[in-house]
DNA sequence: GACCTTCTCGACACCCTGTTGACTCCGCCG
DNA sequence: CGGCGGAGTCAACAGGGTGTCGAGAAGGTC
């Protein structure tokens, strides 16, 4: 529960109705961003629509950025774990973990697309959203930097450019063809043929193999 | 010059000093866009910049997101230009066409990065920019799921993932890869390095060669 | 010199964020 | 039981942003 560097503003040993309200206003804020963008959701609206006042929201979160900081480190939490489970039920050399790999991450975001795409938004104004992001990517980078290095050490895959630069370039095409699904901005990849594709460029430029 | 569809706001015919104001609330712009995010420039700080006060930058433009969308047309057209002319140097089965044509845009994008990113930071708030961006990624798709069929049709190309699919995945990754390295947000590829890396991308999901 | 058009801006209306200070409510200690 | 203290609440305020309105200045034209 990575719940650990929360802002220490208002909200000091929640007690009885304290933590309704704090759930009440976290529910609220994702229900708000399944209809309409981060920066068309007020603190206001969040406020009301938790059932309180403008001035009750601050004692219980930072502000806006706060709130969906919280939301948005809950899902992580959950895409981790998701992903572990799912690998593990993998053997380490089964050509089935790319695949794996991609999908546990696809499932997650798109279950909160709200959240993720909150998340995104808010990078443009919150550096504490980009350093989370910056984080999370630079995690994922390691780990595929260090499968690419693997299958290339056991002769598997070719050597090319470096490993690390490679894995950074694949996560950012899997991040924006997301993205663009999630948000139906065009041009975009259909959900369900994303994952079809991503792998396939993946394994293109892992292997050098075209999969038919 | 695609200045066509300029909402017609204030500003109808241009005259003497008028042009003057209007070049230097763009150049103001840009800028102040070189020196912070688009969201920390108000249209106070433009006008200031500019000389005049806030009721006249609106004689001028509707928004600041007005502005935005007309610097980054100029910047397009000066994109396409380029491109088409280091295209046309080079014979139709160049195998550097598609370095050049990665490396048209990287050079274009990275030149005016302040409006590219600017203009990527927009399209939260902006329909216009969200629309304007969808025709431009559009085309570009286009074309290169043109140039990844007539690959396979001459047989130098296996066939794989549709042609289309596999070219928006491929300029989402360009595009993801170019904006994390102008923004310098982590991880991202070294502007020297994006180049050849995203080529080898390229190649690998459309050749299934690893180059070395 | 009257007149239209361009151009300019002070003052306003509105929306949003985040803070302050007073007030309620309730458990608990003496 | 009385009163102290912290949790919880909100009306009112301060401050900053956007976009508009209407009154005017400035200059060309008949």
């Amino acid at each position: 529960m990575t719940t650990a560097a929360r802002p220490t503003h208002g909200r000091r040993a929640p007690r009885a109705t304290g933590e309704d309200r704090e759930r009440a206003i976290l529910e609220t804020f994702e229900r708000l961003l399944e209809e309409r963008s981060l920066h068309a959701v007020s603190v206001d609206d969040v406020a009301r629509g938790a059932g309180i006042s403008r001035p009750t929201f601050y004692f219980y979160f930072a502000s806006k950025e706060a709130v969906l900081l919280s939301l948005f480190e809950r899902m992580l939490a959950q895409a981790r774990a998701d992903r572990d489970a799912r690998m593990q039920a993998l053997a380490e050399d089964d050509p089935q973990r790319w695949r794996e790999g991609i999908a546990a991450f696809h499932d997650i975001f798109r279950s909160h697309r709200a959240v993720t795409l909150a998340g995104a938004e808010a990078r443009a104004t919150s550096q504490e959203m980009r350093d989370l992001w910056s984080r999370v990517m630079g995690e994922w980078v390691d780990e595929a930097a260090e499968a690419i290095e693997g299958e290339r050490a056991r002769g598997a895959a070719p050597d090319g450019v470096p490993a690390r630069a490679l894995a950074t370039a694949l996560l950012a095409m899997n991040e924006q063809v997301l993205h663009s699904s999630f948000a139906g901005h065009e041009p975009a990849l259909a959900e369900d043929q994303a994952l079809d594709v991503l792998l396939a460029v993946w394994l293109g430029a892992v292997y050098g193999v075209v999969g038919a």
